[in-house]
DNA sequence: GAGTTTGAAACT
DNA sequence: CAGTTTCAAACTC
């Protein structure tokens, strides 16, 4: 096997830090290696979704690096010392020394990585990071892995290790290998994939690259070039968590993580996250605790870069090799709505319901008082027995009645369609905190309906407070189930008018990368799916779900989100 | 932690 | 190209 690429421990070993004069003197590596590709075959396939999927998953992201991306020669100026350099035009993987410290990328977390360093050749700058702002995000979207070798000389958190035995590292087996990384404090036996056997090292890569061109292109995933024939066979925009190669898989179902298929693709979250992980789990957990976060797209590249300017390290080494098919596109595949709805959202979604809820129980009580105040003129024994019986109601009027003092409630009232304007300012989250409160407080029974939505509820709470509720005179438990009904009706009617506008958002947001994609598709570095990458999250940005709850949501109170990613996104939602 | 299973890589 | 072997991760116990 890699016999020959054995050179015993002994090559000379390169100084850590000095570049590998070796590579740049060697023949040029005549096979490409992928490995490092993050673009992905994107748009050659099915554009419309590859723009779609990235859009969604950029507007995740604070913000693409992309800009003024380096350009391979000026990347690799930048590798550090100690980093092999491959230097073969074709992307000789670039290994990644652990030894190096990681700069953590701003990438996006799921999307699209658009290395191409073209894009904006206003920013020649061979470090260029975009001026609009790139968030400092602290971590990498590389798959754990990376990131948990970030410290140089520090005692690395953790990292993935290997445990080849045989393989002398210097096999695809090898993990470290396999992903152009030097093995540092792996667990390996005999181990050539280091900076002291950077010729065997060399030489085992140039035979596996012999072997296979494609060898070190992410086998999932991530990169779209990986099979340039198979996809176009199959025509298909490689999304996250597409096997290149198609995996073997005969008894695992392709459910395992043998093959990686189950991680990237299967499993929902992880499939956002880093598609070019290997197949290794150790590359994929860490990517699901940050899934959201990090896309991970990539594995980390341990390219230090300096200016700090986030690179994706090897990417653009890559560029070149792949010119004119596909511009280095790499699509992660995010649902339309998955930036829009936040987990924040959903709070503030019940927030507005209980305002909802509790205006219709005010503009219900407003509505029963004036018919009380109409029958009591009509019948004066009829007044009577509603002020004995009528308490809970009389409470309500009460409520109302100081309600209707707070001007803020008024005026928020009359914007309050679903309450027909009857009571003020029932908005306020406060005050919807109050009116939870108050129902609670006064046992107020739950409607059939709402039973019937808690029926898996088995909150005590809940079941107390109800059980705790008298029975009540028949008069009264036909208001309350009027108002009950009323209130089920307003909260029901509000959250449909949510879903509604969110799926206009996930509709308008498909459009726009729709159209998008096709104007722009022809790959601009800077665009992925289309869509501009810097300038994205204020042209492209999709309204957040506070816009959509806020625009939904006529009731005020819930559109104060105390969360502040209410505010995300305010700006504009160009169509 | 040891042993087994699995599927990719390497080899014939 | 197909079949076999080797390998190391993934998994099970």
């Amino acid at each position: 096997m890699a016999g020959k690429e054995q050179q015993g421990g002994g090559g000379p070993p390169p100084p850590p830090r000095a570049p590998v004069p070796a590579a740049s003197s060697q023949p040029p590596i005549k096979k490409l290696v992928r490995q490092l590709d993050f673009t992905s075959a994107a748009l050659a396939g099915n554009p419309a979704m590859a723009a779609a999927a990235a859009a969604v998953s950029r507007a995740l992201q604070p913000r693409a690096v992309p800009v003024g991306f380096p350009q391979p020669q000026q990347l690799r100026a930048h590798l550090p010392v100690g980093v092999p350099q491959q230097l073969h035009p074709r992307g000789l993987p670039v290994m990644r020394s652990h030894h190096v410290v990681h700069v953590p990328l701003p990438r996006p977390a799921v999307a699209v990585a658009v290395p191409v360093p073209q894009v904006r050749p206003a920013q020649p700058q061979p470090v260029p990071r975009p001026p609009v702002a790139v968030p400092l995000k602290p971590e990498s979207p590389k798959p754990p892995r990376a990131r948990l070798y970030e410290g140089k000389d520090g005692t690395p958190t953790k990292k993935k290790c290997c445990n080849c035995k045989h393989s002398k590292c210097l096999k695809l087996y090898c993990e470290c290998f396999a992903s152009g990384v030097y093995c540092d404090g792996c667990n390996c036996s005999n181990c050539f994939n280091n900076v002291k056997n950077e010729t065997a090292r060399r030489e085992a890569i140039d035979a596996t690259l012999e072997r296979n061109p494609d060898a070190f292109r992410p086998k999932i995933g991530s990169s779209p070039h990986a099979n340039r024939n198979n996809m176009e066979a199959a025509g298909d925009l490689p999304l996250v968590g597409k096997h290149n190669k198609g995996c073997h898989c005969k008894k695992s179902g392709c459910l395992k993580k043998y093959s990686n298929a189950a991680v990237n693709g299967a499993i929902g979250g992880a499939a956002f996250s880093s598609p070019s992980t290997s197949r290794k789990r150790k590359h994929i957990d860490p990517s699901l605790d940050h899934s959201a976060k990090e896309n991970g797209a990539h594995r980390t590249n341990h390219v230090p870069q300096k200016n700090g300017m986030p690179s994706d390290g090897p990417l653009p080494i890559n560029q070149p090799v792949h010119p004119p098919t596909l511009g280095p596109f790499k699509v992660t595949y995010r649902p339309l709505l998955a930036d829009i709805v936040q987990p924040g959202d959903v709070k503030e979604l019940c927030k507005l319901l209980v305002v909802v809820s509790g205006n219709a129980a005010k503009a219900y009580a407003g509505k029963k008082s004036q018919e009380d105040k109409v029958v009591e003129k009509e019948d004066e024994m009829g007044g009577k027995r509603e002020g004995e019986i009528g308490g809970s109601l009389a409470s309500t009027n009460h409520d109302r009645e100081e309600n209707n003092k707070d001007p803020n409630n008024q005026k928020a009232s009359a914007d309050d369609p679903s309450t027909g304007g009857t009571r003020a300012g029932k908005a306020s989250l406060e005050e919807s905190k109050h009116d939870c409160n108050d129902d609670q407080k006064s046992n107020r029974p739950m409607s059939p309906g709402t039973l019937a939505l808690m029926c898996d509820e088995q909150d005590t709470m809940f079941m107390t407070s109800q059980n705790v509720v008298p029975q009540q005179p028949a008069p009264v438990n036909q208001n309350q189930s009027e108002l009950y009904a009323e209130q089920e009706r307003c909260v029901l009617t509000e959250f449909r008018d949510c879903l509604h506008k969110l799926v206009t958002f996930g509709r308008m947001k498909e459009e726009k990368f729709s159209m998008a994609i096709k104007s722009e598709v022809p790959a601009h570095p800077m665009q992925a799916n289309g869509v501009s990458r810097i300038p994205y999250s204020k042209e492209v940005d999709v309204p957040v779900v506070k816009t959509f709850l806020q625009s939904s949501s006529r009731h005020p109170a819930a559109g104060n989100s105390a969360t502040g990613h209410l505010d995300k996104k305010p700006k504009h939602e160009n169509t």
